[in-house]
RNA sequence: GCCCCCAUCGUCUAGAGGCCUAGGACGACACCCUUUCAAGGUGUAGACAGCGAUUCGAAUUCGCUUGGGGGCACCA
């Protein structure tokens, strides 16, 4: 590798980031820093009628989420500026005018109506569609007069009618088109703005773009960057197709297949160290063994041999469980501080805010290895913070109690907690696990009625624990509710 | 319809002629641990699409078939 690396990502600002689009942002970026290269962010946004407002904050802002800084681009500069194809309009134009003064290409006049019914036509008949070089061979006094009438032509590319056009793909290997089975497409559109295939060849030569890493539905139209690399005289960059990320349905992943941008997977509570060990690892992989890595380790060991060549459906229940993994990874404190903004805005908005930072780092650790989202946090603590309990009372009722049972286990429970000096983990346990054998229950019972009573739940952290760190006042406070809520229960329903 | 690409457990993958009675991970199931849930531990089921050819020997090479995907816009 004598040239040195300068690869891009270049995404056209149409929406939120997808995953699909980060993963090549990601390939690119990791053969930059692997390599010590350059690694560029363009902007392809030469589509007016499909550019979306804030599209190209949300990339960024999704790019450095990861962490996917990039040397040259918006924002950061760059010796090959500007780095937004609308600001670089009259290069494409000059190349397009090249082109058509050396009769590589050509204006065409053809109205979309025109186009749109010779494509019905071609539908019709079975055939394959693509423009009938209508425009090609026109005279000058023709052209003359479409431009008097006032028409705004675009400029084709003049395919050559026979041959073949071979590229060598460093994933794909060699890949050979036919060339009399592609039409004549378009370069420059009718208000001036280029076509991607144009703005893409002029824009990677200008920028001494190195490799062209980007996906697999990019292969079918290599051979038309190639030709144009070819009419003007540039040596085209090293062609680097990765297969493509489908979703469950195997198809392209997409929208359609739901919360698909990097953004979404953030606000969905996924830790961005998740998604980039997980989507490095989507058509990539090191060895046979080797899952967890961290970026220093990809950044080390990335290569291009080792990308795959088949589409890979995205794994949504492997992604939960990496998740998991980098949760409990987390410092105790690292994890508290990550989880307050998901507790912010998942707790009810009753409960007072800001939320007690002390009492939330003693909360923490008691689900960091149950949670599989940051966003599930929320869910998982709320019990912590409500005032007052909302739960069904049949469930203070365990496995083979009865309501008397039940309340009696309650009532002792609550006295010999009244009279605990120390409210802690071991002294609970101490006091607890010989009443369970004084009442002849078993620990579960007493535990399970207990749990109820104090959580409101039958799923919730390790009792001792969880009562430690929600304090005596409260837990006895819980337990008399539980037992008023016993109480209504035997009066309203005698049958039980 | 035409062109291109791909093909190992349900999913992600290792595998570049003998190391493969095909390895790992997620998921599933079972058991262990256990006050619930997790986490953890152990184990089980589970794949080389099919057919030919090359070879002493094919998951690995070649061909065909089948299946899947992508592309065929004044979108990228």
């Amino acid at each position: 590798m004598t040239n040195p690396v300068r690869v891009r990502f270049a995404p056209s600002p149409t929406g939120r980031p997808h995953v699909g689009g980060i993963r090549t942002a990601m390939f690119n970026w990791l053969m930059a820093r692997h390599y010590g290269g350059r690694f560029i962010l363009r902007i392809e946004d030469t589509d007016v009628t499909r550019k979306v407002e804030g599209a190209v904050a949300d990339i960024m802002e999704g790019l450095r989420w990861l962490g996917l800084d990039w040397d040259e681009g918006p924002e950061a500069g760059g010796d090959y500026g500007p780095y937004v194809q609308s600001q670089r309009l009259t290069l494409y134009q000059a190349a397009a005018r090249r082109l058509v003064s050396q009769g590589d290409a050509y204006y065409c006049y053809c109205s979309p109506k025109r186009l749109e019914e010779m494509r019905a036509e071609q539908a019709r008949r079975k055939q394959p569609p693509g423009y009938d070089r209508h425009c090609r061979e026109l005279s000058e006094p023709e052209r003359a007069q479409k431009t008097a009438d006032g028409i705004k032509p675009v400029v084709r590319f003049k395919m050559p009618l026979e041959g073949d056009i071979t590229h060598d793909d460093v994933i794909y290997g060699k890949v050979t088109f036919d060339l009399s089975t592609l039409d004549d497409f378009v370069l420059l559109k009718s208000d001036d703005y280029p076509t991607y295939h144009l703005a893409n060849v002029v824009d990677d030569h200008a920028m001494e773009i190195s490799h062209v890493i980007r996906g697999e539905e990019w292969i079918s139209s290599t051979p038309r960057h190639l030709l144009i690399y070819r009419a003007l005289g540039y040596q085209p960059p090293q062609y680097v197709h990765h297969p493509l990320i489908l979703g469950p349905d195997h198809a392209k992943l997409s929208k359609r297949h739901g919360d698909v941008s990097i953004l979404e997977f953030r606000e969905n509570g996924y830790l961005p160290e998740t998604m980039f060990n997980f989507i490095a690892l989507i058509g990539w992989s090191l060895d046979d063994k080797t899952e967890l890595l961290t970026r220093q380790q990809l950044i080390d060991n990335f290569s291009l041999e080792r990308i795959g060549k088949t589409a890979a459906i995205f794994n949504r229940e492997k992604l939960d469980w990496m998740n998991g993994v980098y949760i409990r990874r987390l410092s105790p404190e690292d994890f508290v501080q990550r989880s307050l903004p998901f507790l912010d805005k998942g707790l009810p908005a009753g409960i007072k805010r800001p939320l007690p930072t002390e009492y939330v780092r003693q909360i923490m650790p008691l689900i960091q290895e149950r949670a599989r989202t940051m966003a599930e946090v929320a869910e998982l603590t709320e019990f912590f913070f409500v005032a007052q309990l909302d739960y069904d009372a049949n469930l203070l009722v365990g496995k083979n109690l009865t309501q008397e049972s039940a309340s009696q286990a309650l009532e002792m429970a609550q006295k010999r907690l009244g009279q605990l000096a120390v409210f802690a983990t071991e002294s609970l346990e101490i006091l607890l696990r010989p009443l369970a054998v004084e009442l002849g229950l078993k620990t579960g019972q007493l535990f399970g009625t207990l749990r109820v009573a104090t959580t409101g739940r039958t799923i919730a952290p390790p009792l001792f624990d969880t009562m430690a760190v929600l304090g005596k006042e409260r837990c006895l406070r819980r337990i008399e509710a539980a037992l008023d809520s016993l109480h209504k229960l035997s009066s309203g329903n005698p049958s039980h």
